[in-house]
DNA sequence: TCAGCTCTATAACAGTGTTATGGATGTGTT
DNA sequence: AACACATCCATAACACTGTTATAGAGCTGA
């Protein structure tokens, strides 16, 4: 016995349909976006009633919400699968390269992501236009952007990296950059793979170059010239 | 008489009533996105039908079209407003800087813009999984990005940047980073306006230092040194 | 077993974008 | 000037959307 609570069958049965509704939700914004989510046929898809996804999520915005966190509970999964290196500089490029591939992978799911770092819904949608409280959907201050911090923070304690800016923005230099680069390949601006990989090495590396102390460059430098 | 095209008065009003729409359009995408622009409420502002909306616009697709072109014009103008300083160098540092106070000063034309940068609209929108054409809609490609090449070719050509990795990509690279940087920062992630400055400063600062090459990396600090 | 409560199915409400159908308006020709 | 033609717009309807009221089923706990 683990230390689970006890599920009454009528509960179970009740927590499987939360998770049928949630995967033909996932499914239905893979392939149309959020706009294709609709409750009719997001219920008739798994043979309940529209009542169902409103008991279980409290309306398209709860069910929307819900979608944020599975989301991000995979980039946070995807990031913390990257192992942590001891040369914090390489282990920072990974953590980049691992953002990206998890982009290229999960497009649907990281452009709802990014839709709450975009101004529409965040600061637009609802008539205040100063309420601009992230809520819990925003990837920067997020479990999933813990990794990138501590990374940088590496980098600056061992004097690759400048202390006087502060990790969180040198963190969210890289970070803007990557995400950048993410839309950029994501709407299709890549005449082939080839070619965005070489745009995305020759910018990660720029702007991880820039960032660097010349302590951290010759080390930086020394690692290019290994590989 | 100039060299415009002899208006009926008939088509003159037509075409009056076409831009009070636009206005009309431009200001509920203002306050409220995309989603906010209701064909019913848009013309009975302006006193039409709503068919008016169809004959002018042929539906809501083509309105936002419309909006899409006014907002890529008035990004082209702010670039273009920018003014073609001797160093290449420092003509991109001020398109980044002029880029940026535009989306800051336009977040919802701005939105609407990167709206089709995302994946959402551009690729996942339709059923067609494979169609990745952006139309019209898009930033990278279009005159409005036009001065960010130029700029990043005559960096080139004065032996600043590196040429072997060609003028689009490396003028991709800044382009990612200042829109990543837009992003955050139209998202509400800046405890202050200083803290918003900094950070732009910082990561715009490092990707272009690590774009330079050795002989542009020497005037860029030459210029920072002497400011 | 039975009261009480939660959940759900049906239907309706207020919206949305879009589209047929007449009638009014302006246009070009005779 | 007057007629035929084309265009455009207002009305109303259609097919959807998210949301909600209402009533009935199902499970829970005593």
């Amino acid at each position: 016995m683990s230390t689970e609570e006890k599920t009454s069958p009528a509960e179970e049965r009740r927590n499987a349909q939360r998770e049928a509704l949630l995967d033909a939700a996932s499914e239905m914004l893979m392939h149309g976006g959020p706009d294709a989510i609709s409750m009719r046929k997001l219920a008739a898809r798994v043979g309940a009633s529209t009542m169902a996804v409103y008991t279980a999520f409290g309306g398209k915005e709860g069910l929307i919400t819900a979608l944020f966190e599975e989301a991000f509970d995979r980039l946070a999964a995807a990031q913390n699968a990257v192992p942590r290196h001891p040369e914090p500089i390489l282990w920072l490029a990974n953590l980049s390269r691992a953002y990206r591939d998890f982009a290229l992978k999960n497009p649907s799911y990281y452009a709802l992501m990014i839709s709450a770092t975009l101004p529409l819904p965040a600061a637009l949608r609802h008539d205040e236009p100063a309420s601009c409280e992230p809520t819990a959907r925003s990837i920067a201050r997020h479990p999933s952007y813990q990794n990138l911090l501590d990374a940088t923070e590496a980098c600056i304690a061992e004097g690759s990296m400048p202390a006087d800016a502060g990790p969180a923005i040198v963190a969210d230099a890289l970070w803007a950059t990557v995400h950048g680069l993410c839309s950029l390949e994501l709407a299709g601006f890549h005449l082939s793979a080839e070619d965005a990989e070489k745009r995305f090495a020759v910018a990660a590396g720029a702007v991880m170059r820039g960032l660097l102390t010349p302590k951290g460059l010759k080390k930086y430098e020394s690692f290019s010239r290994s590989r």
